[in-house]
DNA sequence: AAATAACTGGAAAGCGCTTTCTCAAAATAC
DNA sequence: GTATTTTGAGAAAGCGCTTTCCAGTTATTT
């Protein structure tokens, strides 16, 4: 790879006129730069990022952390904040946390021992304290999908509460009264708030909370079919379903059509997040819609406004929509 | 953030013994090493990896190259790839190709700018040449899911002229003869592989292969649902499709839906790729499975091997299987 | 006790680039 | 034509770390 030094060779002039030319901050003579170009293409020269970045401690790049990288929510969740920074020319940095306390420290350890601008995060293992004290090094940060009191200009996030609200209405007002749900692992705070919200439904509907409808799964399909199984065990009859995400309403889905339940007669689901195969199942499945891309590309654009001088307006929340399809139907009984 | 001088000064040594405890190469004397390390952990020092990256031109992380950061197919190619990786300490840098030239250059610029050690890449814009060009480089690189001839050795591939063919023979098998065939976009290798299977296994059965019953498609739902519906009007019956990936697969089975054909009765469909949403549709995706995860996963062993001594065995060429799921049945006429 | 081995400290160069700072040259003013 | 400003060029330091040398200590052998 060529060097700043041969550039400047080939062209004649000494190596701080090519970094003047590189970073177009004083003007340069016009001969000169064509010049420097000229050399620039020949070498095919490509500035070393790495040093640069230790020159200015900065790198034009920003960090991101998901808990996985294969999933339909994190992949939109990337992919959002990608295509904005794209656009803005900077570059990003995945790392994958796991939802393990550990995983996630470590990667926001490489990303800052990387030179990043600025980190966006989906921190699910990390305390709030942690968050906190994160924020106090002088390296911003975006936090999407949580709400952290203290960093309220730095969280973007989904009204959760407000979605479980959302999934159970929409069943009751078809009539149903007897609500399963299957949560999410009640150590995520959005599994707990979705959760709460369902309580709120019932509650504003006069209908009393029953816990042996409740189940607490790990938000992966597995649970959507053992979560039915043991509800369905347990003796109490319900004619709708919500689940936390829609992983778990796709398991409970193929585990009734299994039992030879026909859906959605038999038993109304809902699901949550509208991840890109809701519409895949069959019936279409009736879910809340988590705007995660339009979040992500939210955050990207905070820390564009922050560290880059851009000033787009940013919503700190948003809000669920209910997507009504075929998976649920007004309750006869 | 502590540089390597701090920890020196509290440790009471010399920033050589630091160095040398931090990089194991010589022994250290046992005290004077737990001294440094004490002084490393209350200054909670990390070494700056971008100052470490310019004085040894190495990073101990490698590049990644992916068409798109939220499809089901990169999401297993990427978590293939950092699970591995990361077990060997080495992290990976993501960057998005958009299946367009420009950008997988761009992307691999960057990469190398960044002092990647090594390149994993889903290229497919860029040319073999490009490629061949890109190897002689002195950074190794790995290529998931091509063959590039001069590169075998780089080469992680899916026999994907065997999955077409495994597809259509399928099929055959049941009894059909009207085959339709909805492919992907013919400037994209393997979904010419894919189709000259489909072709092959025409061939073997003695059904004449009827470009009437191709359409040409982009890899995505839309194209299922467009392809269907033009294949319809051409007025040349057939009793199966087989969609060369499992979103046009998808989106055909719900625009089949939609006309009130019953599947598979009326309509059996395969698709490919097997990606996580094929067990989701109704009824279940008949698809051949496309190992990527475990593709990834030796593209990373590869690049272990040759970078940093491993032993992994590769295997350079993958086997596709057909998963006979619940889309296809024998056909009566 | 002498010879050998093993470790440690200090200094210095270098990775490739940015960023003052200084000074000379060109452009403008009077 | 001299004085003044504006521009551009070059030298040099520094970002944080690794590496290599060499000299000096301390431990281990014999």
């Amino acid at each position: 790879m060529a060097t700043i030094y041969q550039v400047a060779e080939r062209a004649g002039v000494s190596l701080s006129t090519v970094s003047r030319v590189l970073n177009g901050k004083t003007t340069v003579n016009a001969t000169l730069k064509a010049k420097v170009e000229k050399a620039m293409l020949e070498l095919n020269y490509r500035p070393n990022s790495v040093a640069r970045s230790l020159a200015t401690s900065r790198s034009d790049s920003v960090g991101i952390l998901v808990s996985e990288l294969n999933t339909p929510f994190f992949g939109d969740l990337m992919q959002g904040v990608e295509s904005t920074l794209r656009v803005a020319d900077k570059h990003v940095i995945i790392t994958v946390g796991h939802n393990n306390l550990e995983t996630e420290q470590d990667a926001v350890e490489f990303l800052i021992s990387r030179n990043c601008d600025a980190l966006i995060m989906h921190a699910e293992a990390m305390r709030d304290e942690d968050l906190v004290a994160l924020n106090e090094k002088r390296l911003p940060i975006a936090l999407v999908n949580r709400q952290v009191t203290g960093l309220e200009n730095n969280c973007i996030a989904l009204d959760n509460e407000k979605g479980g609200y959302l999934a159970t209405s929409h069943l009751l007002e078809l009539g149903h009264k007897d609500i399963a749900y299957i949560s999410g692992p009640m150590k995520i705070r959005d599994a707990c708030h979705r959760l709460k919200g369902h309580k709120r439904a019932l509650e504003e509907a006069g209908v009393p909370y029953n816990p042996m409808l409740t189940y607490e799964g790990n938000y992966e399909e597995e649970d959507g079919k053992i979560g039915l199984l043991e509800l369905l065990s347990r003796d109490t009859p319900f004619s709708a379903l919500v689940c936390a995400n829609d992983w778990m309403a796709s398991g409970a889905m193929s585990c009734a059509r299994d039992l030879g339940m026909s859906l959605p007669q038999d038993l109304s689901i809902v699901g949550f997040d509208d991840v890109v195969f809701a519409h895949h199942v069959y019936p279409r499945l009736t879910t809340v819609s988590n705007p995660i891309a339009d979040m992500a590309k939210m955050s990207a654009q905070y820390i564009l406004n922050t560290l880059y001088g851009h000033t787009h307006h940013v919503q700190h929340l948003f809000e669920p929509t209910l997507v009504v399809r075929e998976s649920t139907m007004a309750h006869d009984g």
